[in-house]
RNA sequence: GUCCCCAUCGUCUAGAGGCCAAGGACACUACCCUUUCAAGGUAGUGACACGGGUUCGAAUCCCGUUGGGGACGCCA
């Protein structure tokens, strides 16, 4: 090879990759993963990340879908280039294909019926054969009186089609596994394969990086796409996503709108982790920010086969990611988690609450859970903590702490804990002696941050008017 | 049924012929730390689907079997 010097970039080597969910279900988990790598391709060589909408589905298209897809991915942080394009809006140009294949013989129509399709469909089948049309119409058939036609491609016959797939490696198919698609319907809407490839043609995708189910799609995409003079881009088939039991993803398991996982406590980076983990690795590296990811990825590394959804590991991903962030970084996505359970954080230092909470919850939700002491006061003691630890004998122990604590100068988490210290060896007790009935009468149970953290957090007025309620709680209404 | 894809611990994975009596992570168990809960630390249980080749040597290459998945639509 030569070594003239080549310009680092040149317009033809630019990476141009695309996400094309269709608006007839919710964007879930597998559409996400599938977006990431797209993206992450993309943003990875400084190319471009195209957004496309397929909607040329009519009956399924909902708004409703196309907005979750929208708020999905800026919720998520996959920005993209161009777009959103949507299919529906370029259906001039799918006519002028369809004219031009019908114009020179590449496509024809097709009169056949459903009822026909069906028995031809169930003859073949009867044969044990793999259904496909037979082509009737190709040769040409007289207009049938009230039938509008389909337009149908007409495929090779002979020879075989290579898929160079980047994940996969060549995947051959023959022509004669082959049949001739319909591209456009009898109601004038064009059908998914044809403006997948008209598509994926204009706007000069370079890699078309999808789910493993479209392989089969791979070789009658590639068929039009040279019928019309294109060039056929680099395929990436990414293997699929199953439910944590192995089997397709259901609503039963995680395909559930993407944006679920936000209001199940998720933060955006974590969730990202955790599918960028899915089918692609680095060595041993687990825990990485969306930017390193970027960095690492490669569409190359991908692997082959399926994997299932590990919930366990999911919030797992997610408490690190949360125990790398500050407090105050995670405040505000603390404060929409409260905002869901109608908790108002105002009069909170949520920058201490979090980074209090953040290494020993695994969620947002979690975290909103058990921070809500600090917000209403306990409207009742869990039963247990309080039969253990605010009995008649803990009096002596919550007057003493009542004293202390009252007398304290400086209200702050150090002194805090050296007044607690000093109490504990004063009593001839260790700490827990002490701390545990504060805690519950603090929290309500015998679960919460550091007590002297609790305690800073809480106030001083407030953490004293607890104290008090508990005195008297243990003295008994008996 | 036909075509296509896939196959390492329960799960996610490392492994691109010798460095592997198979490494890491989640989960699980035990212990340590400890003011609760966590987090953290240490140790442990646990896998190359099976059968043939190729090779001095195979988790790694080839073939077959089995198992799983996908596609076969006027859905995408």
């Amino acid at each position: 090879m030569g070594r003239e010097a080549r310009p680092v970039v040149e317009r033809t080597t630019e990476i141009r990759t695309r996400f094309a969910p269709s608006p007839t279900g919710l964007l879930h988990i597998g559409g996400v993963r599938t977006a990431l790598f797209s993206w992450a391709y993309a943003r990875h060589h400084r190319g471009t990340f195209i957004l496309r909408i397929e909607d040329t589905d009519r009956e399924r298209s909902t708004d409703d879908a196309v907005q979750v897809i929208l708020d999905g991915m800026r919720w998520l942080g996959l920005d993209w280039d161009e777009g959103p394009y949507f299919q529906t809006q370029r259906y001039d140009r799918y006519r002028a294909v369809i004219d031009q294949f019908l114009g020179d013989g590449r496509a024809y129509h097709c009169y056949c019926s459903k009822e026909e399709l069906e028995s031809m469909r169930a003859a073949q089948l009867a044969r044990k054969e793999k259904p496909r049309y037979d082509g009737r119409c190709r040769g040409g058939r007289e207009p049938v009186p009230g039938v509008v036609p389909v337009v149908r491609f007409r495929n090779p016959v002979e020879g075989e089609v290579v898929v160079h797939d980047v994940v996969h490696g060549p995947i051959v198919f023959q022509n004669s596994e082959l049949d001739d698609l319909i591209i456009l319907r009898s109601d004038g809407n064009p059908t998914y394969n044809f403006c997948v490839t008209v598509d994926d043609w204009d706007m000069r995708i370079t890699h078309v990086i999808r789910g493993d189910d479209h392989i089969n799609n791979t070789p009658r995409q590639i068929n039009m796409l040279r019928a019309m003079g294109g060039e056929v881009p680099v395929y990436a088939h990414l293997p699929m996503i199953l439910g944590p039991d192995g089997t397709k993803l259901s609503k039963r398991h995680g395909a559930v709108s993407v944006l679920q996982y936000r209001d199940e406590g998720y933060l955006p980076g974590a969730l990202l982790n955790y599918l960028g983990r899915l089918g692609w690795s680095h060595g041993d590296l687990e825990v990485f920010a969306l930017e390193e990811f970027v960095g690492l990825f490669d569409v190359e590394a991908v692997n082959k086969s399926a994997s299932a959804l590990n919930v366990d590991k999911i919030a797992w991903t997610n408490q690190q990611h949360m125990m790398r962030m500050s407090g105050a970084q995670l405040a505000p996505f603390l404060a929409e988690q409260l905002g869901r359970s109608g908790i108002d954080p105002a009069g909170r230092d949520l920058a201490a609450i979090a980074e209090a909470l953040k290494e020993r919850t695994r969620t947002l939700k979690e975290m909103a859970e058990g921070s809500q002491f600090f917000f209403r006061r306990p409207e009742a003691y869990e039963p247990k903590a309080a039969a253990k630890h605010l009995g008649a004998d803990a009096q002596p122990v919550l007057a003493a702490l009542r004293t202390a604590l009252a007398g304290i100068a400086g209200w702050e988490a150090g002194a805090l804990h050296e007044c607690l210290t000093q109490l504990a060896e004063a009593r001839g007790v260790g700490l827990g002696k002490i701390a545990q009935p504060l805690r519950v009468a603090l929290a309500g149970s015998g679960v919460s941050p550091p007590i002297d953290q609790t305690l800073a957090i809480l106030g001083r007025d407030e953490s004293l008017a607890r104290l008090d309620r508990a005195i008297a709680f243990a003295a008994g209404p008996a």
